[in-house]
DNA sequence: AACTATTTATAAGA
DNA sequence: TTCTTATAAATAGTT
């Protein structure tokens, strides 16, 4: 959306490309937040910039609610919950090695647990 | 966007939340997409509809660029590239002991590996 | 499943 | 760079 049509193509300006990761990334944590709120259901979303910072998104309801058309589904909620949980520690442990203050960049947007 | 502002709230109506899931849904992974293309970054979005089924769409970039201002950049692509994996093979082993076709409705939109 | 009026996101420009 | 504006894109309700 804009004045101008969006290439599929990948931005090849550093500059430009930073640009553009800066205002749909937003767009994108906006959207999947809609998503989750409205259908009240869990979305993960993890994203690396082209600098490599590193912006996640997460909605996981906390109650358990029983669908007898869905047997499988806690057990989706327990893998999706061990998937978060498994990556938010993997990327913290990947960083703390440097000991260093880019820790604090990390960009956890978590509007709900 | 439509006829109607959206309301930031849960839909009590399962037909319409469903409805509204899967419209939502397909904007979502192609907004995904687009960033992950033109930015060249990976992406990772992970998504359970209503009814418990599950959505993932990824973008990994499949050559490590070397990027001299970011250090820990090999760590977080490996760390990415676990944190992928691994949830793939949690949902995948949470459907199986169920052993029934539904296995199909895994629907892995991949674009890119 | 397709249409279209309208809202929303956003590419350029100020 | 933050704000504005014209335009593309997404989509809510309709058919």
């Amino acid at each position: 959306m804009g004045r101008n049509k969006v290439v599929m193509k990948k931005i090849e300006d550093p500059e430009s490309r930073k640009h553009f990761y800066s205002k749909r990334k937003d767009g994108l944590v906006k959207k999947s937040n809609e998503l989750g709120v409205v259908c009240h259901t869990n979305i993960a979303l993890l994203m690396f910039s082209p600098t490599g910072e590193v912006t996640t998104y997460s909605r996981a309801k906390s109650s358990y609610e029983p669908q007898v058309e869905n047997i499988n589904n806690v057990e989706e909620a327990d893998a999706y919950k061990g998937y978060l949980l498994g990556a938010m520690e993997r990327v913290q442990r990947s960083k703390e090695p440097l000991g260093d203050e880019r820790f604090d960049e990390l960009n956890w947007i978590t509007m709900e647990r």
